[in-house]
DNA sequence: TATGAATGAGGCTTCATTCAT
DNA sequence: GATGAATGAAGCCTCATTCAT
C-alpha cells in the first residue's frame, strides 16, 4: 500500500531537498533549486507536496519519528540505565554515520518544526530524558533537574556532531562513541 | 518628523536586528522589520550599514570579538587548568544571563559568519581549546585530541543555553554555573 | 488573465525593450516599462531574460552581429573598392529604413555593449575597415591610417542618420544613398 | 560682479561632474558620486545648483553656448566659404584637444539637454549650417539640402573624436585637422 | 553655512504558487 | 500528469532631495 503513486519521485525530492537544506538553509533553497536537483519542473513539485513548507515537514516529521523510535528501542532492550544511555549514544553516532546529511538537517532545523508536532508525539529529547528521569528515580543518577541533565547529554553528543560538519572534527562519530558514553555518564554523575 | 532625533540611531539598529535575528532568524528578518524596529525608512538604514550583509557581520564581529576577548582575560587570571576552565565557563553564563538575547545572536549565527573572521582573530572556541591544549601538556587532564574536548565543553555549556532559548530549562545560567564546571570537569578528565 | 496566449513574449520584449530604450535611454528605462509595453508583470520578464542588463545585450548582439555579416556579404559581391563600399553605405541606408529604430538602438548603444563581444567577433567597423584597408593595398584609395578613413565613412553615414533621429533630417536614408557614396568616396579619396 | 558667491566650488562641482558623466554616463553618476569628487557634503551642493538637472543643463549650456560663439567669430574673421569651414573644423580640433573631457560631454549630453535651449540661442550647428547656407547661395558649395551638407561635415569631424574617445583613433585632434579639412571640403562639394 | 541623517519613491530581482496548455 | 510562463508580493538597495542641527 504505498503512501503515494509517485513514490520514486518524492523520495528523490525530499533527499535532494535535505542536501540543498543542509548546504545553503531552508529560506535560501528555492524551490526551483529543489526542482532542478531533481530535473523536474517547478510546477510538478506540487504534485507531490502540497506547498514548500509541507516538503520540509515531511522530510523533517518522517525521520525524526522514526529516530526517536529507534532511540527508545534502543533503550529498551537495556535493563540498566547507564546501558540505556550508553545504546542511545551509540545509536546516535550510527545514526549520524549511516547520513550525516540526514542527521544534520534533523539537528538544523528541528527547532522551527518541533511546534508543528503534533502533542505527544514521542522525540528523541523524550527519549533521553525519560532514561534519565527513571535513573534519577533508580538512584543510578544522583538528584538532578532531569531536563538539565538532559541538556548534558545531548550537548554532549550534539557538539561533536556540530564540529564535524564544520570541519572542526572528524566527520564520522561511531569511531568517538565510547569516549561520548564515559563523558556523558561522568557529566550526569558528577556530583 | 525630526531628524537628528536619536544620534544613537546605529546602536538602536544593531540592537534591534539582534532581538529580531534571535526572534526570526536572520534572513527571515527584512530590513523593512529592522527599519520599523527602530522606526526610521528603509532607506536611512543605509546611512549607517552598507548592506543587511554588514549589519549582520557588525553585530556579530563586535560582540564576538570582544567576547573572545572577555574569556581569554578570565583565564588568564586563574594558575590552574581546572581555574581557567571554571572562570570561563562562568564568563559564559554571566555573559549569557547579562543579555541572553546578544548570547544567543551570537550562537545562532556564528557558523555563517565565522568565515570571514580576519584569520588568526581569537574565538570563544580558540580560547577554550587553548587551556585545554595546555592542559593535556601539562597532564592536567588526559591525553585526548583537544578538538574532541573543546566541543565537549562547549556541548556542555551551549545546550543548556539552546535548551533554555527554547522554554526547556529557566533562563537564568549563572544559578547553574558550578553544575556546569563540574560536569565539564568531569567529560574532560573521565578517562 | 490568460497565460500561453502569446508564445512570442521574448520576441515582444526584445522590441518593445528596443522602442523604449530609443525613445528614452537605456538606463531611463525601467523594467517596469518593458513589462508594462508587454503587459506583462515585471517578474514575468525573468523567465525570458536572466536580468535587464541580458535583455540589452542580447538585443544588441543578436542584430548587430546580423547587420555585420550583411555588410561583409554586400562586399563581398563586388569586385572594386569604390563598388564595396558603395554596396555598403547602401546596405546602411537599408537597414536604417527597414528599421530605424533597431537602427538608432544599435548606434546608440554599441559603446557601452562592444566591450562583451567576444573578441574577434566581425562588427560594422571591422567591416568597413577590412575594405578599406584593402584598398589603400591595391592603391584605390591613397595611403592614409585606415582607422581615420573608416571613421570619416562612419561620420558620413551615421551623421545623418543622428540628423534624422533628432528630425534635422527627413527620415529616409535609402534617397540620399548615392549622396552618402559619394561623399564618403571624395573624403577617403581626398588628397 | 561674480555670477555666484562661490565661484570656486561652484567650478570644481562643475568640472568634476563633467568628468564623471563622461566617465559614466549623467544618470550613473550620483549626487553622492559629485559631493565626493570635490570633498563636500550632498546637501551643500544644493547651495550651487537647484538640482541634479540643474548642475547637467549649466555645465551643458555654459560651454555650448560659449563654444557655439567661438566658432561663429572664427568664421566672421575668414572672408572665404572654405575658409570660414576650415577654420570652424580647426576651431572643433582646438577646442577639443584642449579639453576632451569638455568635448566629449557636450558631444555624449546634447541631444538630451538641446531641447532645453532658448529658441534662437545660436549652436555650433547653426553656426556650421549658416556658413554653409551662404556657401550654396554664393556657388561656392554645389546646390544641395544644407542640413545634409552640415550633417556630413559634423560627421567628418565627429566621428574621429569618438573613436578617439574609445580608443580606436589618438586621442589628438589637432594633427588631423587639415585632413578634416579637406575631407569635408571633398564632402560638401562632390556632385 | 555645512553636514549628513532621513525620506519616499522607485529600481532590479527572487520567490512560492497557480494554471492554461 | 507535466510543463513553465505568469503572477503579485516581497526583498534589498539607490537615489535626488530636504532639513534639523
Amino acid at each position: 500500500m504505498p503512501r503515494h503513486r509517485f513514490p520514486d519521485t518524492r523520495d528523490r525530492l525530499e533527499k535532494a531537498a535535505i542536501r540543498l537544506f543542509v548546504e545553503k538553509g531552508v529560506t535560501e533553497t528555492s524551490v526551483r533549486d529543489i526542482a532542478r536537483a531533481v530535473d523536474i519542473s517547478e510546477g510538478a513539485l506540487y504534485r507531490h507536496y502540497v506547498s514548500k513548507d509541507e516538503l520540509v515537514w515531511a522530510a523533517f516529521e518522517h525521520h525524526y519519528v522514526e529516530f526517536a523510535g529507534r532511540l527508545e528501542a534502543l533503550a529498551h532492550r537495556e535493563p540498566t540505565t547507564r546501558g540505556k544511555l550508553a545504546a542511545m549514544i551509540r545509536g546516535f553516532c550510527q545514526a549520524h554515520d549511516e547520513n550525516p546529511t540526514l542527521f544534520r538537517f534533523l539537528l538544523f532545523v528541528q527547532h522551527a518544526q518541533l511546534n508543528k508536532l503534533a502533542p505527544g508525539t514521542p522525540t528523541p529529547v523524550d527519549a533521553v530524558r525519560r532514561v534519565i528521569e527513571r535513573g534519577i528515580a533508580s538512584k543510578d543518577i544522583p538528584e538532578q533537574h532531569p531536563d538539565f541533565a538532559t541538556a548534558l547529554v545531548f550537548g554532549i553528543v550534539l557538539q561533536p556532531v556540530t564540529f564535524a560538519a564544520y570541519g572542526r572534527l572528524p566527520s564520522k562519530m561511531e569511531p568517538i562513541s565510547e569516549r561520548l558514553v564515559h563523558a556523558a555518564w561522568a557529566a550526569v554523575t558528577s556530583h
